[in-house]
DNA sequence: TATGTTATGTCCGGTTAAGAACATAATTGC
DNA sequence: GCAATTATGTTCTTAACCGGACATAACATA
């Protein structure tokens, strides 16, 4: 459970970053402490930074219906926060929330424009990293179509894995519900379903993947058919 | 709009280019008459050109399962059918099909990179629109989770006015089937709904939209939504 | 230890959709 | 005109999910 033993994993839009590139970045780059819940994007407000996650990671989340919201993206330590700033626009009508707390760096929008339009580096893999998110979010928008839900928990499980760097993270089943889009009650049937097959383990808030194997076998293909475009990308 | 006389609808990305810019790229816009069910990209093949819808619109679909699509995006002449170009990427696992035939212009790739990188005026047009296409797709996905057949085929519908600006149009059932994920006998019923509340009319392959205040009410918010922004932007 | 809070497990009735089969109507080709 | 094809309408059973209610278990803290 200690958060001490974690180690620090960097950003790597910014570690796959030329040398040069990257020092001349650092000075604007500041590092924060990002904590579970916090609100980086409040939709139609003004960005004011962007964010480079190390160890956290943050969904994009977009609203329905007034009452209602579904994720339709997951970001970590492989990408951005703040993705419409690269496109020339300056609000977006998503709200970015922390769903685990970690670092991060983060650089202000003035400074940011800046460097972006100097370094071709950085346009080259944040543009890229804005095609893999694209085919993240038109991934989710079928796998919402056509999965059921214990197989699109375990794609989230998976995808929050691989964005988190551990087998272990917390994760409440309110939260889980609210970023399937489902019940609660229906995240108690899966991860009941999930756990009774040994492929995780779930205690009050903190999910463990006990079968990685296993549990992509529970899910839908989606899991690996954007994992696989997302590791040729960064290959 | 003198600088489009060669068509009935001019694409409207271009047509927002200042006249020096557009002029530029003129000579290497090649007119293209594109039929229903031409496939533009087939997924991880190579992207060859990209195309500027002026009546017609073309559908991303991305695949689940190997056997089942689903759209995730509905692009006509607000827009363009090749972001992932503008990405840095060269490959992109969607397939783009024609869904309503008509005239188009095209660039090849060489030509396009080359016009993109000259024409601040272009990137910025084109990021925009990548950013607004964003925006549909992420809608979609919330859309797919929440939503009833009834609704998304609304919001289908007046999505499709929209980027015909035409009123009638073909589609058959079976294909509006395909587009929506759901089987073709639902559509069946549901459109026969919309019938019987004289919002559409629906006749062998030819829909009209005879209400479109009321097809509106029908539909989910998701396409007031899409479109407001659209709308704001486009401004 | 008692107590309130948070997190999870379970159940139920009603709705929507999947999957499939079959019937009817409009259009096309011969 | 007639047959074949294409497009649409209807119905059935089963599965998944919604919305809600309620019970239990773990944890926090006073």
């Amino acid at each position: 459970m200690s958060r001490a033993k974690h180690v620090s994993v960097p950003n790597r839009l910014l570690a796959a970053l030329p040398r040069k590139d990257y020092e001349k970045l650092l000075p604007f780059l500041e590092p924060v402490e990002l904590a579970f819940a916090e609100v980086l994007y409040e939709p139609h407000a003004r960005i004011r930074h962007v964010y480079f996650p190390n160890d956290c990671f943050v969904s994009m989340l977009t609203s329905v219906d007034a009452d209602r919201v579904a994720e339709v993206g997951l970001v970590g330590s492989e990408g951005m926060i703040g993705v419409p700033v690269l496109l020339g626009a300056a609000v977006s009508p998503f709200r970015a929330v922390v769903q685990g707390g970690g670092k991060a760096t983060r650089m202000n929008i003035a400074d940011f424009r800046r460097e972006f339009s100097e370094s071709a580096a950085l346009r080259r893999e944040l543009f890229l990293f804005t095609h893999l998110l694209m085919i993240q979010i038109a991934q989710t928008a079928a796998c919402n179509r056509f999965h059921v839900v214990t197989q699109r928990m375990a794609r989230w499980l998976l995808m929050t894995r691989d964005r988190v760097n551990s087998n272990e993270f917390r994760i409440t089943q309110e939260f889980l519900a609210l970023m399937l889009g489902v019940q609660r009650s229906r995240v108690s049937v899966s991860a009941g379903s999930l756990q009774g097959r040994k492929l995780i383990g779930y205690r009050r808030g903190t999910v463990t993947i006990l079968d990685q194997t296993g549990l992509e076998a529970a899910a839908c293909g989606c899991y690996k058919t954007v994992k696989d475009i997302y590791a040729q990308a960064q290959a």
